[in-house]
DNA sequence: TCTGGGGTCCTAGGACCC
DNA sequence: TCTGGGGTCCTAGGACCC
């Protein structure tokens, strides 16, 4: 019986270290040792922080925070922007070396990776073979990354997010009343906001105290799915595979933040447009048909109000999908509140080709699919250089 | 201080069928 | 005439991840 080692390897600052070694070789200085952050448009008011230094992140600034409370924190913080192409460049070579490390390996996002080194680490200690990757990966593309060593993917996750930058750390079965049971419960897996605040406030702080809770009380928590995952992860069993297989992708979906909210009809209806357009290029790019349609608003507090229909047939076809959306806006929008965000999604993806010709088809439709192959066309020219929102997903299909 | 963009999975309730 | 219970599909909403 092999022994189950599982290594999580996770690029350190991802966004913000791949754009440093971009700048390092253009020659400018390395914003690794200094407070910085990689932004969206930092002229744009709402844009919020991707990535952080180390330096950043001890003056308090942390992911996901607007970028004028960063500035607030640190005036002279150096902003740069994403360059996505550049980022799925650099992931491509680090994903590249892990698997000539092991061949049973799963990309879990643009930056992480689990590797299953059962065979690979077998009558070797795994410590001193994940060093050698490490800094492997460091010497050839010149970032580092933290690798965690586990019996599972569960553990060998919580590991590689202790100490950073350039680590590497086991989690084994027996450490864990050592290693994991003393964190609070938000460093386990899945406990996020609102499940630390349920937890918190019924006087369970620690992963240690939740591994010990009995399962009544928590499933009167958080449910009893949610909650017999939470107690199995808690005592550190995770006996999911890792999973070389890329997965299809089940829904797709592009939303558009305004500058400031909009009120105006005609605005909404044009960033429906874009966002549709988006929407049904990528699926027709990946070959999909969407049977379900999905249209949400978000306002100025934040609330979001979310229609979704089917469609009669699977569809790739953008002025389909938009019409479906325009309708579902009249039916949730009174036309006047202000709105800051619009967004549309397809589900229920099929591969689909057969597309059943109506005798009742729209006599425009044969207009519709010239007019999307003219899109097509046009957004293969324009080079993924520019960077597609495709690619600033990091947890997107393909990554 | 004022909050992006893109995914996955789960749950609850209603409609409908047998 | 009045009644049960199970299964499936759909929609809405919530929580989590990077």
């Amino acid at each position: 019986m092999l022994r189950r080692i599982i290594f999580h390897i996770d690029v350190n600052s991802a966004f913000l270290s791949w754009t440093a070694v971009k700048r390092v070789q253009e020659g400018l200085p390395d914003i690794r040792e200094v407070p910085s952050v990689v932004s969206g448009d930092p002229s744009d008011r709402r844009s919020i922080i991707t990535a952080a230094s180390i330096p950043a992140k001890k003056l308090g600034i942390k992911t996901a925070e607007p970028v004028s409370m960063a500035l607030r924190k640190c005036p002279s913080l150096v902003i740069v922007r994403g360059d996505w192409e550049w980022y799925r460049r650099c992931s491509e070579g680090f994903i590249g070396i892990c698997r000539s490390y092991s061949p049973v390996l799963q990309q879990f996002s643009i930056d992480e990776c689990f590797l299953d080194m059962s065979f690979r680490c077998a009558g070797e200690d795994p410590v001193a073979v994940a060093t050698r990757l490490k800094d492997e990966i460091h010497s050839r593309l010149g970032f580092t990354v933290n690798v965690g060593i586990g019996s599972n993917k569960l553990l060998a996750k919580m590991a590689s997010d202790f100490e950073k930058p350039d680590k590497v750390h086991t989690l084994w079965l027996d450490e864990v009343p050592l290693k994991m049971w003393p964190l609070g419960v938000r460093d386990l897996l899945w406990v996020g906001k609102k499940t630390e605040e349920r937890l918190v406030s019924s006087g369970i702080k620690t992963i240690g105290e939740l591994a010990h809770l009995g399962m009544d009380s928590l499933t009167g928590l958080v449910g009893r799915k949610f909650a017999w995952q939470l107690h199995e992860n808690a005592n550190g069993r995770d006996d999911s595979p890792v999973e070389t297989e890329v997965p299809e992708a089940k829904s797709c979906s592009a939303e558009r933040t305004f500058p400031e909210d909009l009120s105006d009809p005609k605005d909404i209806d044009k960033a429906l447009f874009k966002v549709a357009c988006i929407v049904a290029h990528r699926i027709r790019k990946d070959g999909f048909r969407a049977s379900t349609v999905s249209m949400f608003i978000k306002y100025k507090d934040f609330t979001v109000a979310q229609k979704q229909c089917r469609t009669h047939q699977p569809t790739d076809v953008t002025a389909v999908i938009l019409g479906e959306a325009r309708r579902m806006l009249s039916e949730v929008w009174d036309g006047a509140t202000p709105i800051r965000q619009v967004g549309i999604g397809v589900s229920k993806l099929t591969h689909e080709k057969t597309e059943q010709m109506s005798l009742f088809e729209d006599p425009r439709m044969e207009y519709y699919r010239e007019w999307d192959r003219r899109y097509d066309e046009q957004r293969s020219d324009a080079s993924e250089t520019t960077g597609t929102r495709k690619d600033a997903n990091p947890t997107g299909p393909k990554g």
